[in-house]
DNA sequence: CCATAATGTAAATTATATTTGTCATTATGA
DNA sequence: TCATAATGACAAATATAATTTACATTATGG
């Protein structure tokens, strides 16, 4: 579940829909990435970065301890 | 180019065939990610910032002006 | 020169991301 | 109640990322 993403789209006041036609893609494929077990491409990652005002890091990325 | 996935690997002395293993995929794959003109999914991209001791934005962002 | 490590490149194949279509659910408003 | 927007979920088809295999180039060291 790939809440940041989440919160920053609804920030934005966008529908998944919306977001979609930002970014080129459908609104299953938000739908999938924000439900998380999901493995998007990088240039998706970027649009959808700069379509929320965000970088990749603060969408994407996890601090891990390993 | 990916200049700054290369020049992080180097800076690792890694081969890309030693980071091809570390992330488990194949050496072409990593040689086409610094060549650039490519398209890689988020999970081979995370898994790369992890082995290099970089986070997504310092390999895989680019500013944008639009 | 010969051997080898590192890398670039290309074609064929496999794996999987993404799309398309469809139906169900929830919430909101007329 | 009725209509509709938003979302979740699922399956099948398509597009494309990734692998595999192979051969070439460049650089280094014997």
């Amino acid at each position: 579940m790939n809440i940041k993403l989440k919160l920053a789209r609804i920030e934005k006041n966008l529908s998944q829909q919306e977001l979609a036609e930002l970014v080129q893609a459908s609104r299953q494929t938000i739908g999938l990435i924000e439900k998380g077990q999901y493995n998007p491409s990088l240039a998706l990652c970027l649009k959808i970065a700069q379509s929320l005002d965000k970088t990749l890091d603060q969408l994407f990325w996890e601090e891990k301890d390993d």
